[in-house]
DNA sequence: CGGGCGCTTGAGGCAGCTCAAGTCGTGTGG
DNA sequence: CCACACGACTTGAGCTGCCTCAAGCGCCCG
């Protein structure tokens, strides 16, 4: 304990590299007009940073609804239950991403979410966002922005699994991934999995030793490298057009 | 063309029986506090209300993103084109329902909407909504907490869709039906599906023989009436139970 | 009244599930 | 730091639920 104190210290800077103007999501997360004014502004918007570690809860279903969660860096997966008694993933959420879109309309969190790794989060209260709001009307239309694009990515999630054969799903899956990631900062054709091929099989609807087989596949055709949780995308093209 | 003019004539009723304030679907269209004011304010916000035959499009994919509609009577259905050129269907819409909220992110619409039967909708320009947020933030506030709920519909649908079998799927859009049909007035155990088994099918990710097929059986275990289209409701509480 | 579309029902095949066994990687405790 | 143990993953074999193909019925609309 005094060793972790003495280490705080240390690591805590002069200027707060936490604060968003140093946060290498700024773009994504509420991409307002970045000039220093606003900045300053969302940050008085952020309450905390919790830092979760693999498998802590950032909320639970049925928790009252107080904030939305903006990720800075690491992985969430958000997962509801069935009345059935079995988990079903709905989301995993990347660095940029804003979770808890879906608990506005009845104030109370509709699934849980859980850090899949080390994650760090900018809690964002809902209060705060509300009266930023009527002053800074941007604020208000991203927010509106960010859910419909939520809305337009879970439609098209709809029409994939309803339709698409196993491969298809992996396929879309990991280009899914691909597109998300890269968003952040430089193309990333090689990344690390943080869910087991379990989660991913549970959210794609198929079993994991499907998952486990189509990735292999996916391997011997030379689309993508597989070693573990490594995975490297060797011809995106083709990865692309298998999600069609 | 004369005789339609003579009706017209007659119709039209000294009160505009076709405002807001005369609704059936008030109620849930976009229910802030109803004193006499605010309707009027909503009822500005309403550009035309366009009555749809059966097949006609509200918008299409591509189209640019103008207003927001919301369903008055009738039934629309939304659907995408996947690149390998299929139709998939991502929902159905009834009454009270708001269409298009998945067209805010990039001022485009995603998705074609057509008539499944005769259909009036309100148009609500969404430059007025935004003018109007303005002055009274719980539109606003309604608009949000409406794409939440929609964010959460199909993350249910999606968890549904990805681990159910085929009996389940039809169960529970069953379900789904009876609870929003019966939202907007009495209960409704009885009702007449709109579109085809084939539509269900595609909706669902099953082929049109097994909705038949599970129809069928759920008939035959005397969970529901099947007559055609009509759809007759017999054990609500095991109808629910097989959603699980 | 006739034609066509929507629907039902049957038969056969295959994709993906379940069960099972074995390997590998990772994290933990000695 | 090493050894061990457990969880994660891969691969195989057999089974089953859903799809496809096909035929026939009936309702609705022209």
């Amino acid at each position: 304990m005094a060793l972790n104190k003495k280490i705080e210290h240390r690591v805590i800077p002069i200027k707060d590299f936490s604060s968003c103007a140093y946060c290498s999501v700024r773009r994504m997360c509420l991409p307002v007009s970045v000039d220093k004014e606003e900045i300053n502004i969302i940050d008085d918007l952020v309450a905390d940073r919790p830092q979760l570690k693999k498998s802590d809860y950032l909320f639970r279903s049925g928790d009252k609804f107080q904030s939305l969660y903006a990720l800075k860096s690491g992985a969430i997966k958000t997962y509801g239950s069935t009345r059935g008694g079995r988990e079903q993933i709905t989301g995993f959420h990347f660095p940029g991403e804003l979770i808890g879109l879906d608990a506005i309309g009845n104030n109370r969190h509709n699934c849980n979410a859980v850090a899949l790794e080390k994650t760090v989060v900018c809690e964002l209260p809902y209060k705060n966002i509300e009266n930023i709001s009527l002053q800074i009307p941007s604020i208000q239309q991203e927010i509106t922005r960010l859910m419909s694009l939520e809305i337009r990515n879970d439609e098209e999630m709809l029409m994939a699994i309803g339709s698409m054969r196993a491969e298809q799903r992996v396929a879309c899956f990991l280009f899914s991934l691909y597109r998300r990631l890269s968003l952040r900062s430089k193309e990333k054709r090689t990344f690390r999995l943080s869910m087991t091929r379990e989660e991913i099989g549970n959210y794609l609807g198929l079993s994991l030793e499907t998952v486990s087989r189509r990735m292999s596949s996916l391997h011997e055709d030379g689309v993508i490298d597989v070693e573990n949780r490594l995975i490297k995308l060797k011809d995106i093209d083709r990865l692309q057009a298998l999600c069609s």
